[in-house]
RNA sequence: GCCCCCAUCGUCUAGCGGACUAGGACACAGCCCUUUCAAGGCUGCGACAGGGAUUCGAAUUCCCUUGGGGGCACCA
C-alpha cells in the first residue's frame, strides 16, 4: 500500500528511464527490512551472480534496510574455498557499488552448526543415517523408512558425537532432517544437513571435520541473522520447501523469498565450473579474459558499474528465464560513456602516406569531444613534405567504391591516384559531400604510439592511437574516433587496449 | 522416470478482467542533424505459444497440450 508512493519518495536516485522495482512483499510486516547476498567463495563472482547483490543492495537502499554479506564457504572439498576469493568478491562488490553493513563468514560460524544440529536432534527433527548412500536412495525412492531414522534421540546423540569426536570415518553417517517419507517431490524427502568433510579448510585448517551442507548453514543463518528478504535464484525453489521443514521443527518463520529467473547473456558462458576449466585447460587467460561475463572481465572491458546495474534492473525480478544480449549492455554503457569519454584517434593495420600536392601548411584541430568545445582539442601541422598516417581499410575502401576520394578528418580532401598515393584535392567539408568523400580519421607521421586492441573474441587490433593518451590518466576508456570504446591500460611500456563496444 | 517453476515484438521489458487498434528499450529500415561508421531527433517494422473453460468482456483467472528452465548431491 504505503508502496507505490513510498518507493518513489525514498529512493535516492532516480532513474528515470528505469522500471521500478516492484514492492517488497509483506515489507510492511517488518520494521527493518533485511537482505542478504551470500556467494561461494570458490571463486569470483560473474554477471549472473551479481544480480542477486544489485537487487538486494537496491532493496536496502529503497527501505532503508540492513544488507549482509555472507560467505558461504562450508565445502572444503567438493567447492574449495579460494583464499583470494573472498577478498576479490568484495573488490568486486565495491566496484558495482554495493554496499553492505555486515559481513559473515559461515567457516567461523560451526559451533552455531553444531548448536542447532544438536537441538534437532533432540526435538527429534532430524537423525543420524549411517546407511551407505546408495542403500539410502534405494529406500527414499520407494518411500521407505531408513532404520536409522527412528532410533532413540540418546542413540541418535551418541552418533552425533561420534561424527563429531571423530570414530566415524568420512562417509559414515550424516545428518538428515526429516521430512515426509512419500513427499510426491523426491527431491524434498529427508534432506542431508550434515556431513564429514576431512579436508583441511583453506581458512580454518582441520579444527572441524563435520560441515553443514548448504540447506542447514543457510536455513540457519537466514535466521538468526534476522533476514527478512532473500533474493536467489529459482534454482533455489526447492531448496526453500526443504528448508521449510527444519524452520517448522523450530517455530521459526520462513523469510519472504524471491526467485528469480536465470540470467544468460548471448553467447557467453556463465558457469563457474565451466569457466574454471576453460582457465586450466588454457582456453581461457584468466578469470578476466574479456570473452567472460565474469564481473572482472566485464570491468576491463570498460563497461561501467551502472550500466550493469541498469540491466539488472531492467531485467527485474521475474521468474522466468532471460537472455540478456551484448547489443543491449552495449547500448546502456555507450549511453553513459559517450558524453563522458574523449576522443582520439586510433588507426588499426596503419598505412603511412606521402601528401602530394600541398602548397601551404594547414593548421587542424580535432576536438577532444564534440559536444565540449572547452575540453580542448588535438593540434597538428600539416606542410609541404608532411606524412600522414591512415587506416588500411580506408585505403582499399577507395577501390571498392565509386570515388577515389578521402576526407582527412578536420584537415581537408584527397584524391588517391591510381598509383596510390594520395594527392591535395580540396580544403572545404562541402566540396568533400560533393565528391562523396567518406570522412576518415589520420594521424600525422610520428604522432602515434603503438597499441595493441584486444577484441571481446580475444582477438587483436594492432595499431596507432594519438600520442596523447599517454598523457591521460590511465586506465581511462576512450572513444577511438570511428572504431568504438576503448579501454586503455599501461603495459609494461607499451598500451594496451581493451575493446567494450562501438 | 518423479517433482517444481516459467511462457508478451528477433532480444529485454510494461501490462496485474474493460483506459490494449498491447506501451517502452535494444536491434533493424528510412529520413533529419552531424567534419566519428558515436551520440541526438522523427518515422517505420514487429508479440500476447496452441486449445478449451469462466465472464457481458481475458494478454490478464482456471484446465489441458506444447515448448523452455531447474531439481531428485555426503555442492552452493
Amino acid at each position: 500500500m504505503a508502496e507505490s508512493l513510498g518507493l518513489a519518495t525514498v529512493k535516492e536516485k532516480p532513474r528515470p528511464q528505469q522500471h521500478p522495482l516492484p514492492p517488497l512483499p509483506n515489507a510492511e510486516r517488518y520494521p527493518r527490512i533485511h537482505v542478504r547476498f551470500a556467494p561461494n567463495p570458490d571463486s569470483v563472482i560473474h554477471l549472473g551472480n551479481s544480480r542477486a547483490a544489485i537487487l538486494s543492495d537496491e532493496y536496502a537502499k529503497i527501505y532503508r534496510g540492513i544488507f549482509t554479506l555472507r560467505f558461504e564457504d562450508t565445502s572444503p572439498s567438493i567447492k574449495p574455498p579460494q583464499p583470494e576469493a573472498y577478498e576479490a568478491i568484495k573488490e568486486d562488490l565495491k566496484w558495482l557499488d554495493v554496499r553492505w553493513d555486515n559481513e559473515v563468514i559461515q567457516s567461523d560460524r560451526l559451533p552455531v552448526y553444531y548448536d542447532y544440529a544438536e537441538r534437532l536432534l533432540r526435538i527429534g527433527g532430524a537423525y543420524i543415517c549411517t546407511c551407505p548412500v546408495d542403500r539410502f536412495r534405494e529406500l527414499i525412492s520407494e518411500k521407505k523408512t531408513c532404520p536409522c531414522r527412528d532410533l532413540p534421540v540418546d542413540e541418535q546423540i551418541a552418533r552425533w558425537r561420534g561424527m563429531l569426536e571423530g570414530e566415524v570415518k568420512k562417509g559414515g553417517a550424516v545428518m538428515r532432517v526429516k521430512t515426509i517419507l512419500d513427499h510426491p517431490n523426491p527431491a524434498i524427502r529427508d534432506w542431508p544437513a550434515m556431513r564429514i568433510d576431512t579436508k583441511p579448510h583453506p581458512r580454518i585448517g582441520t579444527r572441524y571435520r563435520v560441515w553443514p551442507l548448504y540447506n542447514f548453514a543457510s536455513g540457519i543463518d537466514d535466521h538468526l541473522l534476522g533476514i527478512t528478504h532473500i533474493l536467489r535464484g529459482k534454482e533455489h525453489e526447492v531448496n526453500m520447501a526443504r528448508q521449510k521443514f527444519m524452520f517448522e521443527y523450530f517455530g521459526w518463520e520462513y523469510p519472504e523469498a524471491i526467485h528469480y529467473g536465470r540470467l544468460k547473456i548471448e553467447g557467453t558462458v556463465l558457469s563457474k565450473s565451466k569457466i574454471r576449466a576453460g582457465i586450466e585447460s588454457g582456453i581461457y587467460e584468466s578469470w578476466d579474459d574479456p570473452r567472460l561475463g565474469t564481473i572482472s572481465a566485464l570491468r576491463r572491458r570498460g563497461f561501467m558499474p551502472e550500466a550493469i546495474r541498469r540491466l539488472i534492473l531492467e531485467v527485474g525480478v521475474r521468474p522466468s528465464e532471460a537472455t540478456i544480449s551484448w547489443e543491449n549492455l552495449s547500448s546502456i554503457n555507450r549511453k553513459i560513456l559517450d558524453p563522458v569519454s574523449k576522443r582520439y584517434i586510433f588507426l588499426a593495420d596503419p598505412k603511412p602516406m606521402s601528401l602530394e600536392g600541398i602548397e601551404k601548411e594547414f593548421e587542424v584541430s580535432i576536438p577532444i569531444h564534440p559536444d565540449h568545445p572547452d575540453w580542448g582539442s588535438r593540434r597538428f601541422k600539416i606542410g609541404l613534405g608532411s606524412r600522414i598516417i591512415i587506416q588500411s581499410s580506408d585505403l582499399i575502401s577507395t577501390k571498392t567504391r565509386k570515388t577515389p576520394y578521402l576526407r582527412l578528418m578536420n584537415l581537408f580532401n584527397v584524391e588517391i591516384t591510381p598509383s596510390g598515393s594520395c594527392r591535395f584535392h580540396s580544403e572545404g567539408i562541402a566540396e568533400a559531400r560533393s565528391i562523396g568523400a567518406p570522412i576518415i580519421q589520420w594521424l600525422p607521421e610520428g604522432a602515434g604510439t603503438p597499441i595493441s586492441v584486444v577484441k571481446p573474441d580475444a582477438s587483436r587490433d594492432p595499431g596507432l592511437v594519438d600520442s596523447g593518451v599517454i598523457g591521460e590518466a590511465l586506465p581511462q576508456v576512450f572513444q577511438f574516433y570511428r572504431y568504438g570504446f576503448v579501454r586503455v591500460c599501461r603495459s609494461g611500456n607499451s598500451l594496451i587496449g581493451y575493446f567494450a563496444h562501438s
